[in-house]
DNA sequence: TATTTTAGTTACCCAAGGTAACTAAATGAT
DNA sequence: ATCATTTAGTTACCTTGGGTAACTAAAATA
């Protein structure tokens, strides 16, 4: 299966280009809406929390924040820890999320139309397993 | 099947990173790689050619020729038309394209080593499939 | 021959993220 | 209790990677 990645990676630009199409309406683009979605999933959290599940670094997600913050999307409140800055989602934030949840799935929909369920749920399940791998030869390294 | 794109994008920091950390002991980049691997496919090219089939601007092009040149990978051959700018691989070129591609169908195989022949080939087919999909909807509008 | 189109480059801008160095607060160890 | 260490977050700086607009030179077309 020569090729995999080289298709994969191709589809990538096409698909954040049009989230972030997407998005844009709202003002926002999909590298802050990974932390609406985190905040809505999972409560609200510290920075460091966010960071940690989604693997990127706390500078990416203290930029992220800002601008969410700027918005009127997520808000501080406050916990015993004074290092922890804690973020929820506004009221703001839940309509955004909403909307935005509703045109993605839309999109989901859209452009998944023609391909069958049992096939979409195997590709569906193959990234994390290839995310496995790769975190797996990174240790062995 | 909710949250597909999401995965699929998920993906994709941790491949691309991957395969840049394979490639800079060549001193390129994945997005230089793209440029090998359509010279090597497709033989001698313009830039236009080369922007046009991977479907970026040709700024773009121009920038990742330019390093591919200065590195001896890729060199200019002279055509008619004085405007263009016809592009090959040098013998070195030949030979960063054969142990690339060797490297990268290694680690493709290590990825992809618990994940059965008929589902890699399902995943596989999906991605032009969404792909052509969101060149439709992007049509409608 | 004059106009328009095409290929490529340049300058400028943006999104996105990483690293290193730092501050402030909390933990832990003696 | 105090001193050292760890943790949370921020700031400054840098790198990738790509897009847009304006431009030059050459070719095609009218």
């Amino acid at each position: 299966m020569e090729g995999y990645l080289q298709r994969f990676l191709a589809l990538y630009r096409p698909v954040i280009t049009r989230l972030n199409e997407l998005m844009s309406t709202y003002g926002i683009t999909y590298s802050q809406w990974i932390v609406i979605y985190h905040l809505k999933h999972r409560g609200a959290s510290t920075l460091v929390e966010i960071a940690a599940r989604h693997e990127v670094e706390k500078p990416t997600i203290t930029r992220r924040v800002k601008k969410l913050m700027d918005l009127g999307i997520v808000e501080q409140i406050l916990g015993n820890d004074k290092r922890e800055k804690i973020i929820q989602l506004t009221d703001i934030g839940e309509n955004i999320y909403r909307v935005v949840r509703k045109d993605i799935t839309e999109l989901e929909f859209r452009i998944m139309d023609n391909i069958p369920e049992h096939e979409r749920k195997i590709a569906y399940e193959i990234f994390p397993k290839i995310d496995g791998n790769l975190k797996n030869e990174k240790e062995l390294h």
